[in-house]
DNA sequence: GGTTTGCAAGAGCACCGCTCACATTTGTCA
DNA sequence: TGACAAATGTGAGCGGTGCTCTTGCAAACC
């Protein structure tokens, strides 16, 4: 249902939805998930404070949407950063840098997506999809990244616990055809990188690495070099 | 100032800091550093709220003096790991999965020192010596990791931005004779597991690895595997 | 035994998320 | 065009928060 013929109320809606989204992002970027304050939205947006709530049922609910939006501009960002990348090796490393660079520059929804849980907030599904998105862009660097995975796997009850089972139950379930050294190369980097931001942007690099670039670059840079390309 | 004899009074007053710690621990558990109700404190130790300001200022001084046990604690925990560890590499091994039976067990604790950072908490001086022995206690499985480096180190002015410089610094200001490739791999190595842990208590392993002993395992074993130990 | 000192009480301030009954605006359709 | 219904805004209010301040009391010390 495109429905493209959008009502102006449709459409004060939507930019209303907008203008909050964007005052709760701003009032993240110096305090944090558990301030994010809906009077004081209410408040720089000129309206009663219980207004709000006619666009957000509650706080988690305009968490949940600004995390959604995170993980699809994160991967948005991702999906262009390989853009001109020569061979597959260069496309990880230019995205390895995107994934920092994103982070440095909204350290904010760094942390509302790969930060610790936030109070008593419960991520719903509708995060899952954007979330594998982000996942899905690192994995394009890896041969069978992009390709569809022929058989849709019968889903067996619960996760096997055995990691080769899992690790082809992922590749299923991100519906890539990644072989399963290659998608434990990709969780290992990937945890690498996360880590090493999580760290740097969490202050535990100060008086140490300070600038990180050439920290983070090395440490991308050995990440590749454990791998053939 | 030893000062072992101790008053009556000042053994309340460590009974009560103590016993807010534990209660304010316990509300973390199941909440979250930003939700950290002084109030509730008060309530459960049968006390009017302003009382808890006799022994912490203010919320933050109170989370201050958790991350400081939290880090003194897993330092505790790590140095402890590797008592009956053959060799280098099973030190390394048996502390990475400390860090991780440590994180899981109080995923709070973890998250209030490597988690994303705390509303406008601003970790105070106090803490970087305790989070400088969880570092350290990872270093001890590196050759020179224990040894005390013989030059103080000058300490120029600023930190260098070339990477070759600031791994001298940073072992100097560690105050071990580690070499430049070993801190490298260390803090790769830390990266990795700390995202890796990051990831996990995140709950975005759900769905594809749970439980994540196998994974964590492999990722330990890999990163050992890149070096000559 | 008197004085100092530490501690708890309780009222109060300004904020928070969220609810609800009510008023107002706005789009739709007879 | 006018009536009606849906969407939106209002404002009071509930119970909670961190934190401050003055007041009284009891324990510790000389």
């Amino acid at each position: 249902m495109p429905e493209s013929r959008r009502t102006p109320r449709q459409l004060a809606r939507e930019e209303t939805l907008q203008r909050i989204k964007d005052l709760a992002l701003a009032q993240l970027a110096d305090a944090s998930a558990g301030e994010l304050s809906l009077r004081a939205i209410a408040r720089e947006l000129d309206v009663v404070s219980s207004a709000v709530y006619r666009y957000f049922a509650s706080r988690d609910d305009l968490l949940t949407a600004l995390i959604v939006d995170a993980y699809g501009d994160l991967a948005d960002h991702l999906e262009a950063a390989a853009d001109h990348a020569s061979d597959r090796r260069a496309a990880w490393t230019a995205k390895a840098l995107a994934l920092r660079a994103w982070a440095r520059a909204a350290p904010h929804r760094f942390a509302l997506v790969y930060g610790s849980t936030i109070p008593g907030y419960r991520a719903p599904e509708t995060t899952i999809a954007p979330a594998g998105r982000v996942v899905l862009a690192l994995a394009a660097v890896l041969p069978g990244g992009t390709e569809p995975r022929p058989d849709p796997a019968p889903s067996p009850d619960g996760t096997p616990a055995d990691l080769t089972g899992q690790l082809a139950l992922t590749a299923a379930a991100l519906g890539i055809a990644l072989s399963e050294d290659d998608l434990l190369w990709l969780v290992g980097a990937f945890a690498r990188v996360v880590g090493a931001l999580t760290l740097e942007l969490g202050g535990h690099f100060v008086g140490g690495f300070e600038p990180a670039d050439e920290l983070y670059a090395a440490l991308v840079e050995e990440e590749a070099a454990r791998r053939e390309w």
